[in-house]
DNA sequence: CGTATTAGGAAATGATCGTTCCCAAATAGG
DNA sequence: CCTATTTGGGAACGATCATTTCCTAATACG
C-alpha cells in the first residue's frame, strides 16, 4: 500500500511521474465529510460520494483503496478541522473556567442549525460503526479519550488559577462534561433552539463551582 | 393497510380465517431490536434480519410492509420496553431527587457492557436517520421531548418535596440532564468502566443543589 | 366438507451496491 | 521526443440489496 494515497498534495515531496491529480484531496474530503455526517457510512453510496466530491468512480479508487479508506480519511480530516476550531477558541480563554465555557460553546454552536442536523462525525461513527468496525472504533475511542483529557486538563488549570472550585474531582467532572458535549451533538440532530443549547452550557457551568 | 399487521396477537380480537401465525411478533421484534441497535438501519440487511428473527423473507413481508416498517415497529417496541423499565424504577423513588438519581442510573447501567456496546435505538435512530427519514425523525423527536418532560417534572417534584434546591431552573436543568443521558449512551459504545458511568451519575447530582 | 383466506418458505426479480477494467490524456525522466 | 507512469472517466463486473411471486400448509366459516 502506497502511503501517499491518503495524503494531501505535498509540493516539497519528490514529484512522481505521470499525470498530475486535478483535484485537491482535502477539498474532496470536505465534501465527503458533509455526506458521511448526514447519512452515515452505510447510508452513503459510492455513487452519492462521487457526485458530492465531483469525481468519477475510477478517480476515487485511484486516490483511495476502498470506501472505508475514504471514510477514515474523511474522519481524520474532520478531526483536524474541529481540533483547529477548538484550539483557536481555547487560546482565547482567559482562565480554566473560561476555557471550559468556550469548549462547551463550540459544541453547542456546532449542534445548531444545518451543521447540527448534519451531526458530529465522531458521534455518528461511534454509534454506527462502534460495534461493527474495529478500525473505526479505535479512532473514535482515541478521539474521545483525547477530548476527555483536554477537559480534565482545563479543570485542573482552572483549579490552579482559582477560577474553578478546588474541591471538585477533575476526572469525574471531565467525564461528565464529555457526556454533555456528545449529548449536545445528539440533541442537535433534532434541531434545538439556540436558547436550549445556551441554557445547557450555562447550567453546566455550575459543575465547576 | 391492515392495522393488525403491526400488532402483537390479541386473543380477544375476532380471529381472522386462514393459517395462524407461527411466531410471536413481539418476540421477533425483540430480536430485530438487537440487530438494529447494533448495526443501524442501513447496516442491517433483510437477510440478516430474517436470520436473527428466524423467519423467511416471505413471512417477514407478510407481517410487515417493508424494511422501514420493521424498523419502526422495532423502535416502538424498544420504547415500550425501556419506558417500562424506567417507570418501574421511578416508582421506587422516594422523592424527586431520588427519582432523578434512579433515572440517571437506568441510562448509566444501560450504557455498560454488551447492552452499552449495542447502543440506544433512540440515539442511533437520531444520528443515522434524523436527517434522512422524516417518519423516524418524528418518533425520535417525540421520544426526546417525552424524556425531557419527565425530567422536568421530576425536578419540579423534588423542588416541591424539598429534595432539590428551589433556585434552579427546571427547564434548563432537565435539558442538561437530557444531554447527559444521551451522552452516556454515546460513551457506552466505546465500553466504559462501571466506575466511569457511576462517577458521571454522582457528579451530575450536583446540578440539583 | 369444501371454499376462502392467511401463513410458511424457497426461488426469482430488478435495482443498486462496491469495485475493477480499459483507454485516452497528461506529466516526468532519459 | 519517446517511454514509463499516473490520472480521468465511463463502461462493465459479480455480489448483494429489498421485494415479489408462487406453491404448499393450515386455519375459519358456511
Amino acid at each position: 500500500m502506497d502511503s501517499r494515497l491518503h495524503q494531501t498534495h505535498n509540493p516539497r515531496a519528490p514529484r512522481a511521474p505521470g499525470r498530475p491529480r486535478e483535484f485537491e484531496i482535502g477539498e474532496a474530503l470536505d465534501k465527503a465529510i458533509v455526506v458521511f455526517s448526514q447519512q452515515g457510512y452505510h447510508g452513503t453510496s459510492i455513487s452519492e460520494l462521487k457526485d458530492a466530491m465531483g469525481l468519477a468512480a475510477g478517480s476515487l479508487y485511484k486516490a483511495f483503496k476502498d470506501k472505508k479508506a475514504i471514510f477514515l480519511a474523511a474522519f481524520d480530516r474532520y478531526k483536524e478541522v474541529r481540533n483547529a476550531v477548538l484550539e483557536g477558541e481555547l487560546q482565547q480563554g482567559s482562565d480554566g473556567r473560561d476555557k471550559v465555557l468556550r469548549m462547551l460553546r463550540v459544541y453547542a454552536d456546532a449542534s445548531l442549525g444545518e451543521a447540527g442536523r448534519r451531526g458530529c462525525l465522531v458521534v455518528g461513527t461511534a454509534v454506527e460503526l462502534g460495534a461493527y468496525d474495529a478500525e473505526a472504533a479505535e479512532r473514535v475511542h482515541r478521539s474521545m479519550i483525547r477530548t476527555e483529557t483536554v477537559l480534565e486538563a482545563l479543570v485542573r488549570e482552572g483549579q490552579a488559577d482559582g477560577s474553578i472550585a478546588p474541591g471538585i474531582d477533575p476526572v469525574a467532572t471531565a467525564r461528565l462534561l464529555l457526556s454533555i458535549l456528545y449529548g449536545l451533538r445528539v440533541l442537535g440532530k433534532t434541531g434545538p433552539t439556540p436558547e436550549q443549547s445556551r441554557s445547557v452550557v450555562e447550567t453546566a457551568l455550575k459543575l465547576l463551582d
